[in-house]
Order: structure tokens, then C-alpha cells, then sequence
DNA sequence: CAGTGGTCTAGACCACGAA
DNA sequence: TCGTGGTCTAGACCACTGG
């Protein structure tokens, strides 16, 4: 009754000796002869099982030298993006988006479409969104009708990207921005800058202010995410 | 002159027609057969390529369906864990924490160690923290001094965990916080908290509330960490 | 030098699940 | 049913690098 590959029960193994502190940081682990001695199995098999946890960050791997237990000095999770449609519709609350203008700017990296707007739950501002549009690399968001469209939704279904940059701070409502939200000046918001490129060229750059206490990113670092067992 | 492998080769050839929208999601890739074809190796060969990108989250596959390229509706990114002392030495400032006050306290999961203190940079606060740590998981840290030793590096350092989970937020700063920070009340603050186990075991659970602007998350999802290269 | 991991092969059997 | 991916084998050669 072999439910669970083998490769996973070696990793899974080795994972748990790590997490419970038996294997301690930079201790060295048996080499792949020796496991595939203990485990009965073929040289493969082993080496998916190491790599893995390597990928994953758990193990460090050097020719000749062995395998290590990775210092976990510094941590890493993984965070999930913002839907707010899916969310809100888990809590029973309505989504709406609102734009507030529109217009294109011309900067040094060509056209850039600018729309600012609001997010709406239950009708009620709860966010507030800046963000810019790189036209060239974007050209059919000419053609959109961002009034109801929440671009953010659009641009993640139509436009492929590679890469992205995330980052997360606090501030104090500001002018406008407090207006929009119908809070007082130098109330406390979370905001989230989103950068993404495709190849290098920008695509996408926003800046989002939540109203403190409407949104909370979440992030788990669990025995499940430390290697991909599966989707 | 092979430099870069052939798993490697066929990867970034997949991932890029990816990136690039030539593959958009949903569609539906050769199968590990007719890749063999092409580009003329074995089967495991094309197989490591694939998993990797499957475990990335850019394919889905599916016995007997094929090999799908993923929605990418949900996004996700990793975001590393603040590490006061590392972060503040890359800008030339000096970090310092102070304790503000240790006690013990009885809870329903048994007798939890408090400790409220203050990280600072260049000798000014910064950060106010929150902890309590699990004496029945952590029994050593009864003998640490914390007076000076920030436990959560401590902690890091010494206790392996399995899970972790954090959530962001922003809060305005209330009673004994803002005199700590040196700010009036209700001024913005970037929140953490952060709670870890082990085996089920809560260890640590700590909330860390920054002074706006004084700190930033940034999170990367690039070409680089969609599948995992190597360490 | 020699042990280690990194890669690759040419097969094999099986589980799954869409047709 | 039968094509697909999931897993595994028993080898092989090579690159690297520590002793």
C-alpha cells in the first residue's frame, strides 16, 4: 500500500527531522549512495526527494562536499494579491469599483494612461487607486471601459506579465486620497505599490491606500508550501 | 557547450512562450511524447521540465487530459521577513532594542512568557513589539536575557518552527504605543504580526507595530522565482 | 585525487480519467 | 479503452571541489 510515492516519503522524512530541530542547522546529511543503501531504492529517486527540499529552500547542496541543512536566517512567505471581488464575495459584501479620471500623460516613457478610482464594498469607499498604464505596451487599454472596470481585474485576465514587484508600508491619509475615503487627514491607511514588467518593460505601476482596518494581507509559511508537492 | 542544461533549456523556452501571452492560459501544451520528439532527449528529461513548472504554478497537468497552461487568476508573491539588525546595517544605522518589561502570565495554554519592547534605529524607536512565547515549547528562553537581545532573533536563531503565519495591517497608534514611538495618537503605524508553531505547537506570536514610513515590505515575483533555478 | 551532486538515458509499470 | 502523466530503475558520464 503505497499511496505516497517513495520520493515523497524520503522528503518528507528528512523535512520533518529538519522542522523538529533534529537535524539542526548545517548538519550534514548522508550522501545519495548512502540513502539510496537505506531507502532500497534507485539513485533518482533520492535525488528528486533532496532536490526538492533544496528548492525549497531547506537544504543546501555542494559536489563533493554533501548535502546541508540550510541556515534559516532569513524567511521568506508567500503572500497572496489582493482579488477583492473573491473576497468580498466570501464575506457576503457587494464589490464596486468607481473611476474617478482619466487621462493620458505623456512622460519620458512614452504615453502613460492614468487612472485613479475607488474600490467599493457595499458601496462604501474602502480603497483608494492610482495607477498608470504603460500604452505602448499596452495598447488595447485604450479601447477599455475602465468606468465600472476595475483595471487591476482586466489587466490580470488580458495581460501577461513576468514580472512584479510588490511593496506594503503605512501612511497617513492624504488631501484628496482622505476625501475620496471620507476619513479625516492623517488617518491611518495600508498601501500597496504593484509594479509589473513583461520583458523589461514596464506595464502596470499602482498605488492603493486602504482604509486601516478594511485590509489585512495574509501570508502562511507552512510544512505544505516549504516544497510543492502539488497544485 | 552545454553550460545550461537541457531540462533547464526546455523550461525557460516553455515559461518564456508563457510570459509572453504566445501561450495563453488554458492552453493545451505537446505531450511529454511529442516533446521527446522535439527536442530529441529522454522522457524524464522533458518530465523534470515540466513538473518544475507545474510546481511553479504556471502549469497544470492532468493524466490522460495533458499539459494546461494555468490561469493565473490568484497571484501570488514571496515576500522575505524582516530582519531588524541586517536591514539597518545595509543603510549605515545602528540598531538597538531595549526591554520594556518581562513577566510571566497564566493563559489557558499554559504559562506564556511577555515580553514588550522597543526596536531602534541610530538610537531612536522605530518599532513597538509585542511578544509572548510558549514556556511549555521554548523552556530555554526562561534563562535568556532579553534586556538587549531582541528575541525574536533569538528565537530565530535557536527554535525551529514548521509554520508561520503573518498578517499586515496598518492601525493608528494607541496609548502606550505612541508614547513609546514618540508620536501623538492615532498616527499611522504599519502593524505585523506574526505567529509561529511547531507541530501543531503554538511557539511565539508576536504583533509589531512600526512607525509609518520607518519600514516597508517588498515582495518579488519575477522570472526568477516563478520555478526554482536553484538556491 | 576521488567522492559528491547534476544531469541524462532508455527503458518499465501503473493510475488516472477523458473519450 | 488507451493516451497521458507519475513514478521508478539501473545504469552512465561529467563538473565540481574538498581533502
Amino acid at each position: 500500500m503505497n499511496a505516497v510515492p517513495l520520493h515523497e516519503r524520503i522528503r518528507t522524512d528528512i523535512r520533518e527531522r529538519i522542522l523538529s530541530g533534529a537535524l539542526a542547522p548545517g548538519a550534514r546529511l548522508p550522501s545519495e549512495a548512502e540513502l539510496m543503501a537505506q531507502y532500497g531504492c534507485a539513485r533518482m529517486t533520492v535525488n528528486k526527494a533532496l532536490s526538492t527540499l533544496r528548492d525549497g529552500g531547506l537544504l543546501v547542496r555542494r559536489r563533493r562536499a554533501g548535502t546541508f541543512v540550510a541556515d534559516r536566517g532569513t524567511e521568506s512567505m508567500v503572500m497572496d494579491i489582493p482579488d477583492f471581488a473573491a473576497d468580498l464575495a466570501l464575506s457576503d459584501r457587494v464589490y464596486g469599483y468607481r473611476l474617478i479620471a482619466r487621462k493620458i500623460r505623456e512622460g519620458p516613457d512614452g504615453s502613460m494612461l492614468h487612472l485613479e478610482g475607488l474600490h467599493l464594498s457595499d458601496g462604501r469607499p474602502f480603497a483608494h487607486e492610482d495607477r498608470h498604464i504603460n500604452v505602448a505596451a499596452v495598447p488595447e487599454a485604450g479601447d477599455v471601459d475602465f468606468t465600472e472596470t476595475p483595471p487591476g481585474t482586466w489587466l490580470l485576465r488580458h495581460i501577461p506579465w513576468s514580472e512584479a514587484e510588490h511593496r506594503i508600508g503605512a501612511t497617513g491619509a492624504i488631501g484628496d486620497v482622505a476625501a475620496y475615503l471620507g476619513v479625516a487627514e492623517g488617518a491611518a491607511c495600508l498601501t500597496l505599490e504593484r509594479q509589473t514588467w513583461r520583458g523589461g518593460e514596464s506595464i502596470t505601476k499602482v498605488r492603493q491606500t486602504f482604509l486601516a482596518g478594511t485590509y489585512e494581507l495574509v501570508g502562511r509559511f507552512g510544512a505544505d508550501t516549504a516544497d510543492r508537492p502539488n497544485a
